[in-house]
DNA sequence: ATTTGTGCAAATCGTTTGCATCTGA
DNA sequence: TCAGATGCAAACGATTTGCACAAAT
């Protein structure tokens, strides 16, 4: 029986989804998505990826993390957030969502939309748009 | 007619702030907090007191920028609050609070808690407690 | 062939720290 | 006196940048 992770996504779905948000499937990158959207919804530092990235033979240098990471997000794949100053975090989850903020442990984990109802919100001043709500229960952990 | 700063705390005011913490009342102490309280509520960076600091011809390093503010801070007079990773901003209002972040220029804005009704929550894991919850409203300006 | 991405190391930014020197109680 | 503060410069960690090289179209 063949050791394998789970639910890393084919080398096509990933190349597929890079050329459709117009950035070349280049090596680095595939390898990265692939690692990114293996696994269900998750938080990753730049440093967290490169460290997996080590830890599964690819051979990709920090900067170009943070390159990919800059890419993914701006082309809408990933969900850029920092709470405090603990560096930046990537979602992988994009939809609409919160979070709870674990104090000690700087952990961040998903609150689905459904389960924060905001009932009244002020109006954003004149001329301008709302991009997003961010909801950030900080736990003392 | 003498030109003069608004509101600015007195002296005596602010000793006695600063004794009641249980923080020394320092010359730099006092300075950088009758600029901070002068006028109403305010979000300033480190860099943004020690210029302000320079222009009012009080001399202190930044290193005691950042040690106030801190000490401050852990003391309850000020609140520290980062959004996305522009550095830290330390809040004047300490009362519970929300914010507008415009996205573009970086500011801040409070929205009181009046201004937002959050009629559900999630539990907060079992044997955890909720430390703060933070919205920001994040406008495309 | 052209354009875009990558690696490396150096640079930058915000923040912290070590340590010798001051200063308020 | 003497614990607590301050200043300075060096150390830091996270992130960015400049540029020569490599790879994708």
């Amino acid at each position: 029986m063949v050791k394998q992770k789970a639910d890393i996504p084919s080398d096509s779905d990933v190349l597929e989804r890079l050329r459709a948000i117009g950035l070349r499937p280049t090596r680095q990158r595939m390898a990265l998505a692939k690692l990114l959207f293996a696994q269900g919804h998750r938080h990753v530092s730049a440093e967290d990826l490169f460290k997996e990235a080590r830890a599964n033979d690819i051979d990709v240098s920090l900067a170009t993390i943070y390159n990919a990471l800059h890419d993914f997000t701006a082309k809408g794949l990933l969900r850029a957030l920092s709470v405090d100053s603990m560096g930046t975090y990537f979602d992988t989850n994009t939809s609409d969502h919160h979070h709870f903020f674990f104090e000690r442990s700087g952990r961040l984990e998903d609150i689905g939309t459904d389960d924060i109802q905001i009932s009244s919100l002020p109006r954003a001043p004149k001329g301008t748009e709302v991009s997003r709500v961010d909801v950030i229960i900080r736990i003392k952990d």
